[in-house]
DNA sequence: CCGGCCTGTAACCGATTTATAACCGGGTCG
DNA sequence: CGACCCGGTTATAAATCGGTTACAGGCCGG
């Protein structure tokens, strides 16, 4: 699991790189917002921890630029007099802050709380009921069917109903998850990517059995 | 999501409270310590907002108190020059603070990223009575019927008066909570509204035993 | 360079949902 | 009585939603 952590000071970037390294996770530094985005490129990281003054460009920016391409947890570093900036990068797609000081303790158990929730805690095969989601090698395999290959998106949609098997989720949260904060608009993305969901994964898929609409709402996956 | 909220200054709770149901929140509203007591125990809200300076009981106690009983995101208010405040808040077990003044956004913004933090993002099922109110697919259950699905302003009619249940709620509450601020002519919207909501709900549409109305002063909902 | 898949965008359809208006009947009050 | 106000009902128009088809650009491997 690796982690992308950029501050200016330096001692609290190595405070923060230790504990992280500590508790089992590959940190990757960085002193300036440029850097940062440098090397979220070049690193792909599962997790962007993020703070706001910096050099180069601000936490802000940072944020609203990996939002616009890339849906993975961010979590913001914020003094206590930074509020206005902290609310607008809630508002860009922040999933977490933490307010200086804060202990290691309390920043690992947050962080560890935010993948829990992108549901990336485990990279190993996801399966709930007769879905067996194998998030490796981008297949499912449903019941004793042959297992299918998916696209990247169609992956990340699938991993998100499953993890909440059973119960309905929000178009909203659909949208934040697979594409990260783009225009809200894009109802038709989600439309469409369901559409060659359900053809791949239904037996008929104009009577989808498994990947359900709760009209007005979202969708829901029903196992077993 | 219900949110409950405990401050002595009316207007500040008036706002709060305001502004949280134009977000798609429900809110209930106490203006000491003890009422807030009381409502948590009969309202079983899925966040608390506290006030530290409040006649009756004061924001810590009431906090402690809640606390010994529940893990309930708490989220405490405090002057600015209260910083040996906040810390004891923290200690006795809240989970975030908001020094005023504080824009309404940013309550917003700091309050969604509470419940995300906690996992609470979806609240369970409301329920009171025989009346079973599922949020998150918008479907309801009524004794042991089948459960019917709701639009989204059926949904959020149902809503408001299921958490006033047993009590009558005032029109112009409803249109409030339902469509935000709009020219007062708009009865006729929460008549055809009612008149729908009653045409799944009830079994005998035209004599309404669960959405009644208070002639002159609103609707209400009879649960036993 | 070609042909495949993946993704984003647009357009269309039918169904549902929401807004607007008109009509009905009871009750109130001058 | 008759002019209202109120709430319920019916009817109809407008907007939105979800499913579907079609197509274009990007990317990648042959």
């Amino acid at each position: 699991m690796k982690v992308l952590i950029a501050d200016d000071d330096r001692d609290l970037l190595e405070l923060i790189a230790f504990t992280l390294s500590q508790a089992g996770f590959l940190a990757v530094k960085a002193v300036d917002g440029s850097a940062a985005l440098t090397l979220f490129e070049s690193e792909g990281p599962d997790l962007v921890v993020l703070d706001i003054n910096m050099p180069g460009a601000s936490g802000f920016k940072v944020c609203e630029t990996i939002r616009a391409q890339s849906a993975v947890p961010i979590m913001m570093l914020t003094a206590r007099n930074e509020e206005e900036d902290l609310v607008r990068s809630l508002e860009l797609g922040a999933d977490d802050y933490l307010t200086k000081p804060f202990s290691p303790r309390t920043l690992l158990a947050r962080i560890k709380a935010l993948l829990r929730r992108a549901g990336m805690e485990n990279s190993g095969p996801l399966a709930s009921g007769r879905i067996k989601l194998n998030v490796e090698d981008h297949t499912v395999q449903i019941g004793a069917a042959a297992a299918v290959r998916l696209t990247k998106l169609e992956l990340r949609l699938l991993q998100m109903l499953l993890v909440n098997a059973g119960r309905t989720v929000g178009s909203d949260r659909l949208l934040v998850h697979i594409w990260g904060h783009r225009n809200s608009g894009d109802r038709q993305l989600l439309k469409q990517l369901v559409h060659r969901l359900r053809q791949k994964i239904e037996q008929d898929p104009s009577l989808p059995q498994i990947l359900q609409t709760a009209t007005g709402a979202g969708y829901k996956l029903v196992v077993e």
